[in-house]
DNA sequence: GGGAGAGCTTACGGAGTCCTTACGTATCTG
DNA sequence: CAGATACGTAAGGACTCCGTAAGCTCTCCC
């Protein structure tokens, strides 16, 4: 299997990869995963690659690399507008594939926002340069206490910080306001950042301790 | 020769195309004509067309195309960080460069991509060279200060900068004045720039932070 | 199962931040 | 030198956000 191949010698450059056989399951994973670069066959039996093509670009600026059977093929790509950012003919050595990735990720990445001190979490983006968090629903708009402390926590997952330990980190020096202060806080970061906020994915009670981001 | 034939392919796709053979003439070329892209045959006889590469993007971020005769020498030129936007492997067919020609430019233009000196954000242009600034409805006449401030929020879109920052960074080496200047001339720049300044598109407020430039 | 403690939820008033305007001074231009 | 333009400052008003308190719900442990 092509996919397969190409799929070790991605890992084997210290990337992520998943594959994903189905086009009904493709446009769920990728909105799950978010993932950085997409590799698309379009010419597999059954499945509209093109129309998967499309819908991605609907909703996401991802980068995607397209494999194609025939040279020829790719005009007629470029002529419906796929949107596509480069295009492998097959048949194609994994080495040239896996430089394409390199040159489109480093294109992707050289432009455009530096990801660079971005933090990301499945879906979830923290970027504290441009202090913007986006999801797979788009950009979510946080104050600036709000946006400290959700930096604050995912800048360190997994940790558990007890309320007073949060003032001390977010609020400005010295602070003597109450902790409960805390806990509201928490709570519109929940409302905003979380699809459920009753049961929280990343932001979690440590009870009778404090918080923490669960990656 | 391998260059008219691209030549041709591009102009009857609407491109101007130029051809220079002279590796010494290149960057001469190049810094005089501005090009939005480059195709770089990288093996010609006599001519050291890596050193070209690096050259060029030590003063400037045009996409850049490699043609290379052998697929092994890909992973090479990565190696050495050339920092080209993608490389094209000897034989290849005119369409298939064309191709890439049109993906790489598609993918440049969509963010804010320099044109020489000038920054592009949809119909906004901004020229550092020239100190001047346009958009659909013109050109916009800015002052000194007021042109500063755009140009250093725009070099860095997305980016969030304190009123402090911008004192810094815009204004003479410790100014020591107030930073309610910096609002203030927010308020101008916006007036002329924006065309709904009640709500704007390009300058933000960061609440609570201060300003950014959105892309 | 029940009580105590911890966390959640809600609403509201005040504080802080930004916007707007106006005006005096400095600099440029004819 | 006179007028125009650009710049910095200050003050008032409008708006957002934040902190607090009070009641409610959930969790833990006896």
């Amino acid at each position: 299997m092509v996919a397969e191949v190409v799929t070790r010698y991605l890992r084997r450059e210290g990337y992520e990869a998943d594959i994903v056989d189905d086009g009904g399951r493709a446009l769920e994973a990728i909105e799950r995963t978010a993932p950085d670069l997409i590799v698309l066959d379009i010419m597999l039996p059954g499945v509209d690659g093109m129309e998967i093509c499309r819908r991605v670009r609907a909703q996401s600026d991802v980068p995607i690399i397209v494999l194609t059977a025939r040279g020829d093929e790719v005009d007629r790509l470029l002529g419906l507008g796929l949107g596509a950012d480069d295009y492998v003919v097959k048949p194609f050595s994994p080495r040239e594939l896996v430089a394409r990735v390199k040159a489109v990720l480093r294109r992707a990445k050289g432009n455009g926002a530096h990801d660079g001190d971005a933090l990301r979490f499945g879906p979830l983006r923290i970027n504290g340069r441009t202090r913007t968090v986006e999801d797979s629903r788009g950009s979510i708009d946080l104050t600036a206490r709000e946006f400290d402390l959700l930096f604050h926590l995912a800048k360190h997952p997994g940790q558990v910080f007890t309320r007073d330990q949060l003032m001390d980190a977010v609020w400005d020096y010295e602070f003597p306001g109450e902790n409960s202060t805390v806990t509201v806080h928490m709570r519109r970061l929940r409302a905003k950042v979380e699809t459920d906020p009753a049961r929280p994915r990343y932001l979690k009670t440590v009870w009778g301790v404090g918080y923490k981001f669960e990656a």
